[in-house]
RNA sequence: GGAGAGGUGGCCGAGUACGGCUGAAGGCGCUCGCCUGCUAAGCGAGUAUACGGUUUAUCCCGUAUCGCGGGUUCAAAUCCCGCCCUCUCCGCCA
């Protein structure tokens, strides 16, 4: 969310930036609504300090034993105006607060203006794409082929965009995601967090979800309750409320959990495989941190998710998404993208944004800087650390042999019992 | 799911039976100053947030905030209604 204040001292910039990002959202209604609103307030809070001014002269007058009835019944009168003032002044501040929760954060200065992924300038490469002497196979051909994925069973259990994986493809899930956050825990020094799978509705609307996205999710019946479509919705509300030391910061949490998404206005893309599932699984990484270098943490984060692929020795890319390519809540984002050979193309894998002060206003998170002056917001951000459920897909496929096996990524295998191939699916490696 | 207890400032804790003089006693903590071989103690001052007005900015002024929302009233921490959360006991359960 923006701040009020700067939107109002800010007009060219946020028009600006609506104009970016694509954004119809009308800035004219809004500063029209907050000049209204503040009217209404100069008005109202002048009738609540008559009142309040004229409560002490009836108490005053009571505890003297005088008559106060002229006082009470003028007071009655103020007191109606004010509850229709105050009702009127609601309802102004409330469409406000729609329009601000509906308003995408500021894109920072760096990012590229532009107007879809076309737009999204490539930042670095890393690796080396195989050549492979045959036709490299995708993921699911692969997984069905070893017996690994199974999505017909899937789609009988639930439905499409769901698969069962058996054997070596649950297992190496579970290696992947162990080795990703061994790496995240020991050599980055983040706090590994179990969060729960299901927040509330002001969770969601913390870290911009909500309102506007709610097609997006899933949410529980007859509760307030909703699944998380990424780890990053109740990581960074854990603070929610809260005051921060300057000292934590920055302070970073990693988490492995399942997300789902519901895939609205997604049909027929990617229809076949892991990539666009209902329910996968990612570790994600969170950061708090102070305004004064989170950028400098933005690169750092971006680094720590690359560096799990150079450990899988997995190519990829790295983009900087532009202004209309952007996330709602982010200020500037780094998208990675890892290679897919089966695919002949590039696919993400990780995103990694700062939120700035955007979800923390909403969220209320602050810090408390150490030379006293007032609390501040932190900045929060986000990235994937990876998306295990894509590095599954990314190891298949760079990592096919000709006979339709897999090697074992070497990082992998002291956490799949040492095991360096996998063949058809067998009662030895199940 | 049933029964009970409770939610007041950074923390502890008065106030709620009889509504007003309570942004809220007292204590602790913290900050600054004084004092002081050092430390501790002591003395003095300060110590919430948001919004609005004013302002270059500070200051200042106003309004709101005692879990949340609504009601009664000239006036609500205090009375009434609804909800949320925490704790204890019982039931159920991996």
């Amino acid at each position: 969310m923006l701040d009020i204040k700067f939107v109002r001292e800010n007009i060219d910039t946020v028009k600006q930036s609506l104009i970016n990002r694509g954004s119809s959202l009308d800035l004219e209604e809004m500063l029209s609504l907050d000049e209204q609103r503040r009217a209404r307030i100069v008005e109202v809070e002048a009738l609540k300090a008559e009142r309040n001014n004229t409560s002490k002269e009836i108490s005053e007058k009571k505890r003297a034993k005088e008559d106060a009835s002229a006082l009470i019944e003028r007071m009655s009168q103020v007191s109606a105006t004010i509850k229709e003032l105050d009702a009127s002044l609601a309802e102004i501040e409330e469409t406000q607060h729609q329009w601000l929760l509906a308003c995408p954060n500021l894109p920072h200065s760096s990012v590229p203006i532009g107007q879809s992924e076309e737009d999204n300038p490539e930042i670095r490469f890393w690796g080396t794409v195989k050549n492979f002497d045959f036709a490299p196979k995708e993921h699911w051909e692969l997984g069905l082929a070893l017996g690994g994925l199974d999505f017909e069973r899937a789609a009988r259990l639930t439905g499409s965009r769901f698969v069962v994986q058996t054997g070596w493809a649950a297992r190496m899930e579970r290696a992947l995601a162990q080795f990703m956050l061994d790496l995240h825990v020991d050599e980055h020094g983040m706090i590994e967090t179990i969060p729960p799978y299901m927040v509330n509705t002001k969770t969601m609307t913390g870290t911009g979800q909500l309102p506007k996205f709610a097609e997006d999710l899933f949410k529980q019946e007859n509760w307030d309750y909703w699944l998380i479509p990424t780890a990053e919705v109740p990581l960074t509300n854990l603070h929610a409320g809260e005051v921060l030391d300057e000292a934590e910061l920055p302070k970073g949490y990693c988490a492995f959990t399942p997300c789902f998404r519901s895939e609205a206005g997604s049909y027929g893309k990617d229809t076949k495989g892991l990539i666009r599932q209902h329910q996968f699984h990612k570790v994600e990484m969170v950061y708090f941190a102070h305004p004064d270098n989170s950028y400098e943490i933005l690169e750092q984060m971006t680094a720590q998710a690359e560096k799990v692929l150079k450990r899988l020795e997995l190519p990829f890319r790295t983009i900087a998404l532009c202004t209309g390519d952007m996330g709602f809540s982010a200020a500037k984002t780094y998208d990675i993208e890892v290679w897919v050979p089966g695919q002949n193309t590039y696919r993400e894998i990780s995103s990694c944004s700062n939120c700035e002060d955007f979800q923390a206003r909403r969220a209320n998170i602050k810090f408390q800087p150490k030379d006293s002056g007032k609390k501040q917001f932190v900045h929060t951000l986000n990235g994937s650390g990876l998306a295990v459920g894509r590095a599954l897909v990314a190891v298949i496929e760079n990592y096919q042999q000709a006979d339709g096996s897999l090697l074992v990524p070497k990082v992998l295998q002291p956490y799949m019992g040492g095991l360096e191939v996998i063949e058809a699916l067998t009662s030895e490696n199940l």
